[in-house]
DNA sequence: AGCGGGTCAAGAACACCGTTCTCGCTTCAT
DNA sequence: ATGAAGCGAGAACGGTGTTCTTGACCCGCT
């Protein structure tokens, strides 16, 4: 590897810092991240910023960016701390780190499965940590693959060829019908999780623990994992 | 009823005027709504808006009530046009009704089930009209009482003691078990439709109505609604 | 008929915002 | 040592939400 220089170096710390700080500022205020409230908790002049970022949006995607990955992370970790054979407990697990992410991190959640923001189209290098989640769902279909109940009703067949090409993608060895049901548990858990960290749920649950166990372990019924 | 006087009558008018043509704004540009541009586009400045609403976040409100309304109606609508007997063809209708509702009107969709605006709460008379689906799938589940399949598993204690206060205030005659799965449902139908109109789905699923339709049909199967 | 109170739109003003550009200063490579 | 490149400061431009003042208008009353 090339050393990196000393100025290539304090240049990626600085990127580091500025990052930092704007996801402090997205923590504290709501999902609208100002420059000039980013540069001046850091005792600079807005414009400064433009040496690092070229643009609001910019900074915006990197954060995004960074956002997937810790959400991927997360996931991953909680997955890897299960006993491989403990396929359910692999599913679950997958689905609370997401949730406790998300919890943990709303105004970066909303950054990633909210509105998404005026003006701004996701640009391509967001598609590969987004897909973190789901592929880890996947995985966990695919090593229960000999294990899963049939599941009925057959998926449709316009949906089926959308999903042929998605196995060809992530989940070589995993039937349409089955594949098609982890898609539909995928949905489920973003779904649930957006309406908890959004405020859909204030007023109507309580035990939001517990009916988002309830409601990923249905899930995880329909994909056919044994209990 | 008391004669509305000219007076309130214009004012009226106008009021409806105003929000017309910040719909149209917002369904042109994105989710940030601008009054200065509202103002521009009825040749008047932007201060006079204040006349009529207090405040921008005030219009917002405005528009995400008219919104949720505009929705409840469309989905009543369309499951009322279904014979009643045909419960499954009703629960499917709400679904259908709501997606290409969402569809028609991604921009206040955004506004009613993204992310929250910063800074605003969503004031207390937003929540009869924002109900108004569930309880049309409620509705549905209860005229289906007495043919629904029995459910398994049941619903764990804490997320019960929820459900019983929701059951009392929304949809009595209907067993904590199935109103779960209608929650479920719902849950999901939100899901879904969020997952299409933020862009979720781009490049990975294109036959959108049928794999909606599917998810949809798994629900009903979920809730117990006779095929 | 005339007057007074209430309502209205306009406009200036303030404090923010993202972004661009110029200008010195530092730091590095030759 | 010198030239080039990178850096932060600062001013500027056009945009935003919001407030306040000012003058015009209409309506109902005496």
């Amino acid at each position: 590897m090339s050393a990196p220089s000393l100025r290539a170096e304090v240049r990626a710390q600085m990127n580091q810092r500025i990052k930092d700080v704007a996801r402090r500022r997205l923590a504290a205020e709501g999902a609208n991240l100002s420059l000039r409230a980013v540069a001046r908790d850091m005792d600079i002049v807005a414009s400064a910023l433009y040496r690092y970022f070229p643009s609001r949006d910019a900074l915006l995607t990197a954060l995004i960016i960074d956002a997937y990955e810790s959400l991927g992370a997360a996931a991953e970790e909680a997955e890897a701390a299960v006993p491989r054979a403990d396929l359910r407990g692999r599913w679950l697990a997958v689905c609370r780190a997401a949730r406790a992410w998300a919890l943990a991190h709303p105004a970066e959640y909303g950054l990633l499965y909210g509105n998404p923001v005026p003006g701004y189209a996701a640009p391509q290098e967001t598609v590969r940590p987004a897909a973190k989640v789901v592929f880890l769902l996947v995985a966990v279909a695919i090593d229960a693959a000999d294990r899963l109940a049939p599941v009925t009703p057959a998926v449709p067949g316009p949906v089926r060829s959308d999903l042929r090409r998605l196995i060809d993608r992530y989940g070589g060895g995993l039937s349409a019908d089955h594949f098609d049901r982890v898609f539909v548990g995928w949905t489920h858990l973003f779904g649930l999780i957006s309406f908890e960290v959004f405020g859909r749920l204030d007023g109507m649950v309580d035990a939001r623990a517990e009916q988002f166990e309830h409601h990923m372990s249905l899930m995880a019924d329909l994909v056919g994992l044994p209990r």
